[in-house]
DNA sequence: GTGAAAGCGCTAACAA
DNA sequence: TTGTTAGCGCTTTCAC
């Protein structure tokens, strides 16, 4: 059995409150202190996370609710909440919702329920569903810009015009753009940033993908062939990566046929070849930042939402060139 | 405030204990059921799971170890393990040790400590220090063999026999071994598996990794062309891309001037050029059966440990070819 | 500065 | 079949 706050105070010869005022940072003398410290540890004494939580306020625990824990760009992202996670007194429960938006919407609650606050990744809901869903004061969106709550993200739209103005000086005058999940902020933000490729005066076709997977990619790349399009830009990596194995397989030759540039920078984009021109976003630094700024969400018990936009930054790497006469 | 089964209780006109037998399955009239099942779903009741875990055993978490979950091989386990639990009562707690064994040790305790039971990932601990720090009755170990405890894994070593196999059958007289994690059992079946090499009468070469990555494996390429061996086999399919990405850098053309074979069959194995030939192992299934087995372990109070070896199998392609004379 | 007592929400004895 | 009672481990009043 393990020891409990009476086991300790036994040993340490004080009452059980005295014990949790001693680890708990109440006040109490040095000497008293000291003894029950001792026995804690004499005993390996750990607190019974669910006796503390049935009393208040906390559970010790955050959730991390993501749309696919297999896609590179969460799973990055999973990696860096849970290494500053590890290194506090919270515990991490994953939500994976596998593209579902209903799914996505059962597992918000049930995270709220059992996780003092929620980081939720680019949530595929619209905005008034994850205002419904998510507590503005204990939860921080993720990739996704919402007012009223807590936010990291990089700049999608700002993203796509570098990689528009990217193509646009390579001399590209038609270029395709591989859809993402319909519900999905950043997808709508990028074709945001598609504005700027008509201001330039470029022809821009849009091409619907299932989901932002490799497969799916390796369909599009078919309807980019048949747009006639010189140079396309994905919603994301994967689906960039499928069209460029597809394309090599139809004899296509990227960057000198075709030029591709992929979203997110994800590990795969440069084990590939060529390796992938691609808008990086910040991952590590997301992830990072959302585990920082949930705790001081819940410590001023949800009165600030802070809002932090990072810079997305194309990188060029050898997908992209200058576009045939 | 979230209603209690008192509230619940109130509303149906009968005692909370009455409540909690009508939703926790105890011998209730019908009549009172239904009305407690109405009361309760018209207030939105949901249990309290602090307040359950408090009484006695189930916290109604499960706890998943992984060394590293943005190694593929791992985020695809999860993934799986996190469909299945999805579906029952449990929720998640992810821990990732980052290839780190103290660090593994002590998320091993604290997942225990808040945990029913815990599926621990290809622990890198010594069978003594899992013995130690893993309760036979409430854990399974996935991707290794441990006496006594309940284990899921696929057979390293005959999956190594079939890589070896099918290089002697290309006519390779001298390969060589990329290593993984000295820890892992995997690494250790592995290595068994090469004796089959000598037993042919080939010449086996072992090359040292830091760590089992694409990273790793470009500096590994460097000692592998050192070796003269025309064959290679890697502990993973990460080391194996980082190998492949190297080689061709180097101007060595896989599989013609070398050949090279990988572990697992991440995703990334067949979207890389030529897609690499790899010793699969069925993650999907290893995931969904460590998930079912143990609720199943738990049921029974830990009574009888299960060990479930699933075949690997050598998937042949593009990364093979039959050794230059 | 410390102890005694109450109670968080739930379930498991024990009565009825 | 149902209600009453007690208690899980902890913190937090309230006295002292």
């Amino acid at each position: 059995m393990r020891p409990t706050v009476t086991d300790v105070a036994r040993k340490a010869g004080v009452s059980p409150s005295t014990v949790s005022r001693a680890l708990g940072g109440g006040i109490v003398s040095e000497t008293t202190k000291a003894a029950v410290l001792a026995a804690a540890s004499a005993l390996g004494y750990t607190p019974n996370r669910a006796a503390r939580a049935l009393i208040g306020g906390r559970t010790d625990n955050i959730g991390l609710l993501v749309p696919d824990i297999a896609n590179p760009f969460f799973t990055e992202i999973v990696k860096s909440v849970s290494a500053h996670v590890r290194r506090s007194e919270y515990q991490l429960l994953l939500g994976s919702s596998d593209e579902d938006t209903a799914r996505e919407r059962e597992m918000a609650q049930a995270l709220q329920r059992t996780c003092d606050g929620v980081i939720a990744c680019s949530p595929r809901m619209s905005d008034e569903e994850v205002c419904a869903n998510a507590d503005a004061r204990t939860t921080v969106i993720v990739n996704r810009l919402i007012d009223g709550m807590s936010c990291v993200t990089a700049d999608p739209t700002s993203g796509m015009e570098q990689a528009v103005q990217h193509l646009a000086a390579l001399g590209h005058k038609h270029i395709a753009y591989v859809k993402g999940p319909a519900g999905s902020w950043s997808e709508q933000r990028r074709v945001e940033g598609l504005k700027l490729a008509q201001q330039l005066g470029m022809e821009v076709e849009l091409i619907q993908s299932v989901t932002p997977t490799y497969n799916s990619g390796t369909l599009a790349a078919d309807l980019v062939l048949m747009s006639k399009a010189s140079a396309v830009i994905a919603f994301n990596d994967l689906l960039a990566i499928g069209i460029l194995n597809r394309l090599e397989a139809r004899g296509v030759d990227v960057p000198n046929d075709i030029s591709l540039i992929g979203n997110d920078d994800i590990d795969m984009a440069s084990m590939c070849r060529p390796q992938l021109t691609t808008i990086a976003s910040p991952k590590e630094q997301m992830g990072a930042l959302a585990a920082e700024l949930l705790p001081r969400l819940l410590q001023s018990g949800g009165a600030e939402p802070e809002q932090i936009v990072l810079p997305a930054t194309l990188v060029v790497r050898g997908s992209t060139a200058v576009a045939r006469v």
